[in-house]
DNA sequence: TGGGAGTGCTTTTTT
DNA sequence: AGCACTCCCA
């Protein structure tokens, strides 16, 4: 069949596996969407399934796209029927269609993370909680964490008082989203979960109909996702989990890796395959990513290998500081462009965000176009959540949330004062803010009846074809004059402008299909603008624009993961930076960060570049860092160095950086030598308590110079050198 | 109401 | 260092 053509027998065997359940053991460049999309072929073509029974679940929409556009060229039907998407994109359709059993408003709307945020800060502040001792951001953390184990405010085990407070907290946050009928994203995966769980007729249904379920990056499911699994394979489903243990990086966010396991035994998955063969990368690439991801324990176990032959060597740098880093990569890039090599097959990858700045400023003194990923998002621009709110408003005026947001913006004279009268109007009659407004008397409540009035006008359009209805929305509102006053307003104008444009591709794409209008009260209201608000929730839009330029790229090695390019530089590789100051205590939090290189090396197609900083500037202070442990962790043989490396003394991590001895430092202007007293990085010294230790980190100079020592079994500790009684240990 | 100064925080992130 | 956030004053 023509389909099967070209797949290794690994991924044969997989896209043509019996109605069982199956565990693929994808590595990085194995294959792994084209074996899950061609699976779905496969099953379709072969009669062993309609499209309609399918349900593929995806993280991120991206790779759900992407799997509906392979779909598309390879089979030909209509692949709009089918149920491909993301967890929550998955949910939200199945509560707008169950709306009621779901115990959800027709028309609930979706908050995303600063939405949520924005929500449990005004909860705190109506509840007279002091946000000191509970902090917004903790809390959402706490909540999310809850749901997303699928456990309610009176299934969590609270032992001690902070904990029972918090769960007040969840129980009166949950309470809050409910009378406003707001959902965030955790409760789309818990409502939809328990939706299911508690209707047999319905988990019946879906059970039944989805009788082949696939799942893309199976590592990177929590608890309440792989049960929400669990519960719509049922007895008789099928469920084909492709995933990477190897490629885990994400359980600081709640993935749980151990979920592989689970479903290995909890099914007794009769096939476990192994996706070894690479297509991606030069086997100098592919041994190293093999040696590093070795010293990990309780894997389940894989090699990667190619045909493609060795390719070049991996190239390290040391550098003396961040600045000489950016330099030089500069200096390689140009000669890199200069052979020929596209800027867009270049990636410039780091651990954290913050290190982007020196490399951009770099970048941007010589000239060279890059694009950064990350950050701002189209709908999480301010002017568009402004104009979102409205929006929202005309569909749900409890959403108390954007009502907030947007009742005095632009400024219509409601300052915090009236806001806070109306609050306490609401909180007494028991209502949203929206409908607490005819009890409003004085200057506040004509005001207020004013704004009322505006979102009363904008709901007569609400029938309006979506695109000109945001195009009123945004003059009705007064957000267009705002910002044509305003002198930093220009891409502002342009961002809503656009608004209307991703309004009118919406519909043009994903319209909603032959289902009408819905009535909200007062009035129809298009569908299309209640598939558009999700839309914008679930879909955070596009990074940035500027797709189309030939640009470097740069990005957090976590935000490469699923991407490929031929060249690839993975910077700051220092102790302390990466793997993380944070994470090197627990083994756990080592191996997280192991498979994170592990993710970074597998990106190179062609060439992969490595570099250390020995300066670095962090957090308005120089930091000096050792190499680190996972460059050694890569077999010599494999490894060119581009600087001059002198063997190293006193272990892994003993070892002083060659090129630069604090005392001749060039640019270490600022030596951090203690008093006169010479410490250095690599140093073993002995503490009269902690015993003997070894010197990680230097930094201030005179009086104020501290070191960070790591002690082995009695831990890490920064001391002052003034203070702190050290002698020099041999 | 808006801006300027002072304060505190700082790994990774999708939905 | 750089940014987000708060507070206070004109």
């Amino acid at each position: 069949m023509n389909l099967l053509n070209g797949l290794n027998p690994e991924q044969l065997a997989a896209v043509t596996l019996p109605r069982q359940h199956a565990l693929i053991l994808a590595g990085a460049g194995s294959g792994k969407t084209r074996v899950l999309t061609t699976r779905i072929a496969w099953l379709i073509a072969t009669n062993q399934m309609t499209p309609q029974q399918v349900l593929a679940v995806t993280f991120t929409n991206k790779a759900a796209k992407e799997m509906l556009a392979r779909l598309t060229a390879m089979l030909p039907i209509n692949v709009r029927g089918m149920w491909i998407g993301t967890f929550h994109g998955l949910c939200n359709r199945l509560l707008r269609a169950h709306y009621r059993d779901a115990g959800l408003p027709q028309l609930f709307q979706i908050l995303d993370s600063s939405d949520q945020l924005s929500a449990i800060k005004r909860l705190l502040k109506s509840l007279n909680v002091d946000d000191e001792k509970y902090p917004p951001r903790e809390l959402q953390h706490f909540i999310n964490g809850q749901k997303e184990q699928g456990l309610r405010p009176s299934a969590v085990e609270a032992w001690d008082g902070y904990t029972q407070k918090r769960v007040q907290l969840y129980e009166a946050y949950e309470a809050q989203c409910n009378k406003e009928g707001v959902v965030d994203f955790a409760e789309l995966l818990l409502r939809c979960y328990e939706l299911l769980s508690r209707n047999e007729a319905l988990r019946r249904h879906y059970q039944e109909r989805f009788r082949h379920i696939l799942v893309d990056e199976f590592q990177d499911t929590n608890i309440l996702q792989y049960k929400w699994l669990k519960l719509l394979a049922g007895a008789e489903g099928c469920l084909f989990c492709v995933g990477d243990d190897d490629q885990s990086i994400y359980a600081f966010r709640g993935a749980e890796v151990g979920n592989m396991r689970d479903f290995e035994r909890e099914f007794r998955v009769p096939n476990v395959i192994r996706l070894e063969q690479n297509y991606r990368s030069h086997g100098n690439i592919l041994d190293a990513a093999n040696a590093i991801i070795k010293n990990n324990d309780n894997r389940l176990g894989k090699n990667l290998w190619t045909d493609a032959g060795a390719g070049e060597p991996i190239r390290v740098f040391e550098a003396y500081s961040d600045l000489d880093e950016a330099r030089w990569i500069v200096e390689e890039i140009q000669a890199l462009a200069r052979d020929g090599h596209a800027r867009s097959e270049i990636a410039l990858l780091y651990r954290s965000n913050a290190q982007s700045r020196v490399l951009e400023h770099a970048l941007f003194s010589a000239g060279l176009p890059y694009r950064v990923y990350g950050g701002l998002r189209f709908f999480e621009r301010q002017e568009i959540k402004h104009a979102l709110a409205y929006l929202r408003l005309i569909a749900n005026p409890d959403d108390d949330t954007s009502f907030s947001r947007v009742v005095n913006f632009p400024t219509r004279g409601i300052g915090a004062r009236s806001v806070e009268a109306l609050q306490d109007a609401a909180k007494a009659a028991g209502s949203s803010l929206f409908a607490a407004i005819p009890a409003m008397s004085g200057k506040a409540g004509t005001s207020l009846a004013n704004f009322a009035a505006l979102i009363g006008r904008m709901k007569e359009m609400a029938h309006l074809p979506l695109p000109e209805l945001v195009d009123h929305i945004v003059e009705l509102s007064g957000l267009r004059e705002h910002y044509k006053n305003d002198k930093e307003g220009q891409d502002r104008l342009a961002n809503l402008d656009e608004l209307i444009n991703a309004a009118t591709s919406f519909i043009a794409e994903e319209g909603v299909i032959g289902e009408g209008g819905v009535i909200g009260e007062g009035g129809e209201l298009s569908a299309d603008l209640i598939a558009f608000l999700a839309h914008a929730a679930l879909e955070a839009g596009e990074h940035q624009a500027g797709e189309g330029d030939d640009a470097l790229q740069l990005m957090t090695m976590h935000s490469a993961k699923g991407l490929e390019f031929n060249i690839v530089f993975v910077t700051g590789l220092e102790e302390g930076l990466f793997p993380h100051e944070n994470s090197v205590m627990e083994l756990k939090g080592l191996e997280e960060e192991r498979r994170l290189m592990y993710v970074a090396v597998t990106r190179a197609r062609q060439r992969l570049y490595l570099s250390h900083a020995q300066t670095r500037m962090l957090h308005g202070q120089t930091r000096y860092n050792l190499p680190s442990r996972f460059i050694e962790e890569i077999p010599g043989g494999l490894v060119k160095w581009l600087t001059p490396r002198i063997a190293r003394h006193g272990g892994a991590h003993g070892g002083v950086s060659p090129r630069l001895t604090f005392a001749d430092a060039p640019r270490a202007a600022s030596s951090p030598r203690a008093g006169g007293a010479g410490y250095r990085i690599g140093q073993t010294v002995r503490h009269a308590k902690f015993g003997e230790g070894i010197i990680i980190n230097l930094e201030g100079g005179g009086e104020d110079a501290r070191a960070q020592i790591n002690f082995g079994s009695a831990g890490m500790k920064w001391l002052a050198l003034s203070v702190a009684k050290l002698e020099a240990a041999t």
